[in-house]
DNA sequence: CGATCGTTTGACGGTGCTCAATCACCGTGG
DNA sequence: CCACGGTGATTGAGCACCGTCAAACGATCG
């Protein structure tokens, strides 16, 4: 089980040096500062718009890699758009167990829900080293007059950020934890084609902790289920490195809510 | 188990006959137009602000028991505010299983997750005969600019739902049955706080079928849930009419991500 | 090269899923 | 008024799956 000699890929660091993933386009570095007009341009607002609001200028804050965006209960004062990086958000259980509620990558908008109480209602921790245009709260309201494109890419960023709260649903909603897995895997393939990128070769950011904590199974289990759907045919996996073999049949796994992969191979 | 000679509540009918639950002050009903000084009240803007937007009149929908509000993917028209009633939430897997993701009451809003890309991505069904507000998407940018209040009431509003998203994810959490269901009825009773409405005195809107979906349980598992936790001398079940007998009890049982009513019981 | 963290794999016991029967409740129609 | 069917809730029996505990292995970094 699980490939060894023979995969192309040998670890993380080969997987990189491969072009597995390979970074995006990566706006062009600037310090403790940021246009409004690359903000919009990462939110994906088409750029040949020339906003009145090109003079703003919007604080940006670096992590390193394990640092935490915000902790939740904390004052919700600003508004995260991602610049660079990835990112988990997460949930912590009064006993200290650490639910993760979802992963956000490029463009995607984070600490959202905690306008309405004015504390944030999830805690946000960078993935691998990040970086983030920071929104003042309190700038919010009138960047959103001046700027009706940066309203717009806000509504929308903010419907995403909905439709991304149902995913995790939709993971847990199944009952075999192959089929999360397979799920979830199929979310990631889907982001990486709305981001341009191959649905097949995927370089998750995230360790086995996280992701079975998104599952809602333990993390044994979780790696159980990677070498299920690898000995099925359906994945190469390496560490982190995983490559998506059988797409359509990884699709077909992720429909069975109920039943396991020996119910689907005895119906076939 | 589940007492039924001597408990005081028999049957739902008698339940709202007795008053539980009490229905909230009904806002006096109007047909096919509701005037956006109500919409605002319900949304749970403060009254004495009296907006411009007086005349406006906004569409309301009345739906009977059962009826689907919107369907998942079906073109995203409208907005939708709860008026009167209560929604769940849901998806529809391909293979027909019904994933229930949360359930709504007077003044939630739904459907603000077809925004981003023009189609709803869930489906909203009543879970009893309701009426609903129905704002119209293209008017929402002129509604927004026209009245602040509305904007801000908006901007809460969806605020709350994302809260209301990840509730399903802590219920999940947890991996005994038991403690799902006590995190679910704690959820419950939050909201009847504020709502202004008793804590402990529960009449529940949905079937076990729902709150099975919701919790990710199989329905006889949720069934036996309610039995374990009545035999645990936390609630009296009746039915739909569910009384907290311990609340704080509950709450600790709800605290244990891992682990069971039975290692509860040992601990103490 | 050692230390630490992350990942994989094993064994075992328990919980919950499936299937199915029974019961309670309700509206209908004879 | 009662017999009847339909829906929803409860309860039971059996077995597979997964959570817990534990150990070995692999990767990464100083």
């Amino acid at each position: 089980m699980m490939q060894q000699g023979q995969s192309p890929i040998q670890s993380r660091r080969m997987a990189e040096r491969a072009g597995w993933y390979g970074r995006p386009v990566t706006p062009a570095g600037t310090a403790g500062q940021g246009k409004l007009s690359d903000l919009l341009q990462v939110m994906g607002v088409a750029s040949d718009e020339r906003p009145a609001g090109e003079a703003y200028a919007i604080p940006v804050r670096r992590l390193r890699t394990g640092a935490s965006l915000f902790h939740e209960g904390a004052p919700a004062d600003h508004l995260y758009v991602i610049q660079l990086g990835n990112f988990k958000t997460l949930r912590m259980a009064e006993d200290g167990y650490e639910q993760v509620l979802g992963f956000a990558g490029m463009g995607e908008i984070l600490g959202f829900d905690g306008l309405s109480k004015g504390q944030y209602q999830t805690a946000a921790a960078a993935l691998e080293d990040s970086r983030v245009y920071a929104v003042p709260v309190r700038a919010l309201d009138t960047l959103r007059q001046r700027v009706p494109a940066f309203d717009r890419a806000l509504q929308a960023a903010v419907s995403r950020e909905l439709r991304r709260a149902c995913e995790i649903a939709d993971v847990m909603s199944a009952v075999a934890a192959e089929v999360r897995l397979a799920r979830f895997l199929v979310q990631v393939s889907s982001q990486m084609v709305e981001r341009g990128q191959s649905p097949r070769r995927l370089l998750l950011r995230m360790n086995r902790r996280d992701i079975a904590s998104y599952l809602g199974v333990a993390h044994a289990t979780a790696s159980r289920s990677f070498g299920a759907l690898a000995d099925a045919g359906y994945l190469k996996v390496d560490n982190r490195a995983v490559e998506i073999v059988d797409l359509d049949g990884l699709k077909v796994c992720a429909r069975n809510t109920r039943g396991t992969l020996e119910d689907m191979a005895a119906r076939a």
